[in-house]
DNA sequence: AAAATGGCTCTTTTT
DNA sequence: GAGCCATTTT
């Protein structure tokens, strides 16, 4: 590729200017390999950022012959924006930035044929490639109770993130010699439905790549002069080949902190970055180490924690800034006192002139967060939640998805599957079944053998006719893809299908949500098309697939005026004013499963916890307790090793009120640590409450007495404010109610009208639709 | 074929 | 505690 177009002169200041001593040498080498050890707050993306513009202004390299990949949809649109601040929309429109899933997705669109697969190919995401290791257990009669499909697709996924397909496994006892077939199984079934999984995106453009006798081997080796890689330390084997193989050029820069290095469950391999110098002699080396973000006492409690980790790259972070507000640990009775607690710092943070915005709260799991959303919710305390139930996972959401995807891409058999009887048009299990004996004797896609299976006889004839009806459906809705926007498709299927009808007539509660959600999904829909009508591009029907499946729950974090609610993991990144770290306990924090056999790694959850102080700016809260009731059972509390990791002088203990009064609490806590040495010496206090020293209300005699509702089943995935009381007589959505029988329960939606109807959660009772004026706000 | 029951499991999940 | 799956029940 040679660079016929002159590129224009820089019309923005050089960038290195702007940036201090460290930074500034970051951005100036600009040929031959390059690792920055950025710690944590040091800005790097600003360092990333410079370094392309500097590349574009200074080098005159042309814009589409970099890469930079990040390892988020909404890192990759912030640089993108960052730089076109810099350099104009123009030139960073040609830039190739994005994660690495979606830089290879756009790749592998490209050179399709060199992977052995059609343009128009699906991406499988986490659950429709449980489905396939179902069925090819299923087909190889093999038991998913010994083999369970979760286990064993982690298997797979770490042979492919080691680069290794199934002729280069190697088994290891008879366990393996089961995997081994599964996994041929799975490769092979993925291939016919023209589909690939995460890994094959990465892996597959990886193989052409790194094919010396390929002509697209050839173009792309070839194809950037400059690569970006952020977040360094979480990429995997793979990643880690196809970027050197991209980056022929060996301008290769790589920014990344190895004590935030927080995916190796997933196959994210830290030695990488640790051992760059190694692969790359060469390789210039910078490290910051000044910290922007926090504190003193912030940045003295990260070090604290990240002191005793093994075999880090020695960085001394530091930081101008003044120590701050000390880091407040707290002693609370319960999660539920904790909650409380935390709700009322978050009010008091809100007085100081704090906005929500910049609060946010961190957990280890999810299931901690019900109870602090029962407080805030209470509390009216408006909040989103980061993860969990994600709503394209909704049952309806994906069935609308596997429609449009079987019209993308007929070959999908996971999506044939799973809509070809919903709604249910009479092809039971046993016609499914004959399908796909046809289907595996032919070698074919499910439904390609539809029609040799009807041909065929030997079927009854209302199953053949069934059959035959759908598969009619389905080519006409076919024709209406080739030409009308996906918007206006996705509706049609929802009426041609009568999958809208089958709605209707089911006047369940859930139903009315149902709609709802698929009324989101046609909503989006419409605004990728917006978004590409923006760009003067028509938004294809593939496009909009590829995007659903690789955007992520982070990616559609907002940036409004609530609380942030997020497991510690989905934090990284992000920045907050204040930060609360709920559940600091031992085998909480650092986590420890109840399995034995999957031993856990204390090094990762230290930089867990490191990364999770330093998220905070100004005010970092700390919260333990001495009970807690988790997956069912309680749990007695001690707390977490890292609290005694923080230096005592940058600490102030506190305790609630309710902790302080309960004795079995104190002789507890004293009990599980007369040996550890360090604990926070500080004296235990009560908080300080406006107005004096009055007690910390307790919620747990609250919560006995009555119990906060429920989420609804929509909610978790970006939740909504809580509604004011206010609209139809104190019947906004959210709004919190009460009902004779069913107790205290959310308010999901309201028919207006005469005689208003609520749809109504009810805690216990699940959801109800209940006239109003049975109802009683509180 | 839908609904009810029982048993099981339960980290983290940038894509 | 609660969600998911498989099985049983009607």
């Amino acid at each position: 590729m040679t660079d016929l177009v002159a590129f224009p002169p820089p019309a923005f200041p050089e960038p290195a200017d702007e940036l201090n001593e460290p930074q500034a040498r970051a951005v100036a080498h600009a040929e031959g390999p390059l690792v920055v050890f950025a710690g944590a707050g040091s800005g790097k993306t600003r360092v990333i950022t410079y370094r392309i513009a500097n590349l574009l202004a200074g080098h005159r390299v042309p814009p589409y012959r970099v890469l930079a990949v990040t390892f988020t949809n909404k890192a990759a649109g912030e640089m993108r924006r960052r730089i076109a601040s810099l350099a104009g929309d123009e030139i960073a429109k040609e830039l190739w930035i994005g994660t690495f899933h979606a830089t290879c997705a756009r790749l592998l669109r490209r050179f399709h044929d060199a992977a052995g697969l059609e343009r128009n190919f699906v991406i499988y995401d986490d659950s429709d490639q449980r489905a396939v290791v179902a069925r090819v257990l299923k087909e190889l009669s093999l038991d998913d109770k010994r083999y369970p499909p979760r286990q064993v697709l982690s298997r797979i996924h770490k042979e492919k993130q080691e680069g290794r397909g199934p002729d280069a496994f190697e088994p290891q006892g008879f366990f393996d010699d089961a995997i081994l077939k599964v996994y041929e199984g799975y490769e092979r079934y993925l291939r016919k439905a023209n589909a690939v999984d995460f890994d094959d995106l990465i892996l597959s453009v990886l193989r052409i790549a790194e094919d010396p006798k390929s002509l697209a081997g050839d173009d792309l080796r070839a194809r950037f002069r400059h690569v970006l890689v952020d977040e360094f330390q979480d990429v995997n084997q793979v990643q880690y080949r196809l970027v050197r193989a991209l980056a022929a050029s060996r301008n290769l820069c790589v920014v990344g902190d190895d004590d935030q290095s927080i995916y190796r469950w997933r196959g994210a391999d830290v030695r990488i970055v640790r051992n760059f110098r190694r692969d790359f002699p060469d390789a210039a080396i910078v490290k910051l180490e000044q910290n922007y973000r926090s504190t003193g006492n912030v940045v003295r409690a990260a070090l604290g924690v990240i002191k005793p980790a093994k075999d880090r790259e020695p960085k001394e972070l530091w930081t101008a800034r003044d120590p701050g507000e000390p880091v407040v640990v707290v002693a609370a009775q319960n999660e539920h006192d904790e909650a409380a607690w935390v709700a009322e710092r978050v009010r008091e943070a809100q007085a100081r002139g704090v906005p929500l915005g910049e609060v946010a709260i961190f957990y280890r799991v999810h299931a901690q967060s019900r109870v602090l959303e029962e407080v805030l919710r209470a509390e009216r305390i408006p909040y989103q939640i980061v993860g969990g139930m994600r709503f394209f996972e909704r049952a309806e959401v994906k069935d609308l998805l596997s429609y449009l995807r079987i019209l993308d891409n007929p070959k999908s058999d996971v999506d044939l599957e799973r809509i070809i009887n919903v709604p249910a048009r009479k092809i039971g299990g046993a016609t499914l079944d004959r399908l796909t004996q046809v289907a595996n004797a032919l070698d074919v896609p499910l439904y390609e053998a539809i029609l040799p299976l009807t041909d065929r006889g030997g079927l009854g004839t209302a199953a053949k006719k069934s059959l035959l009806a759908f598969r009619d459906l389905i080519e006409s809705l076919r024709e209406k893809a080739a030409s009308a926007p996906p918007s206006d498709l996705a509706r049609e299927v929802l009426e041609r299908t009568g999958y809208a009808r089958m709605l209707d007539e089911d006047d369940s509660a859930e139903s009315d949500a149902r709609k709802q959600n698929l009324q989101e999904l046609v909503g989006s829909i419409l605004d990728y098309e917006a978004e590409a009508a923006a760009a003067g591009q028509v938004g294809a029907l593939s496009g909009y697939l590829e995007r659903v499946t690789l955007s992520s729950d982070i990616d559609a974090l907002e940036d409004a005026p609530r609380v942030s609610m997020m497991t510690v993991h989905a934090a990284k990144g992000l920045e907050f004013d204040t930060v609360f770290i709920t559940g600091m306990e031992d085998e909480i924090f650092p986590f420890k499963g109840p399995d034995p056999k999957r031993n856990e790694d204390i090094e990762e959850e230290r930089r867990l916890a490191y990364v999770a102080v330093t998220r905070a700016r100004e005010r970092l809260f700390v919260t333990h307790t001495a009970r807690r009731m988790i997956f069912g059972n309680t749990r007695f509390g001690v707390p977490s090793r890292f609290i005694a990791d923080f230096p005592t002088s940058s600490v102030k203990g506190l305790m609630t009120a309710a902790a302080s009064s309960e004795r079995s609490f104190r002789d507890g806590y004293r009990d599980g640590h007369r040996d550890e040495p360090a604990r926070p010496r500080g004296p235990w206090s009560h908080p300080m409450e406006r107005g004096g020293d009055a007690p910390a209300r307790s919620f747990s005699s609250r919560s006995t007495s009555t119990p906060t509702p429920a989420r609804a089943p929509g909610e978790r995935y970006i939740e909504r404010e809580p509604a004011e009381a206010s609209g139809e007589g104190g019947l906004a959505r959210g709004a919190r109610v009460m009902h004779e029988k069913f107790g205290v329960g959310a308010i999901i939606d309201v028919d207006p009208g005469d005689d208003p109807i609520a749809t109504v959660k009810f805690s216990g009772w699940g959801v109800k639709r209940i006239k109003a004026r049975f109802l009683r706000t509180e």
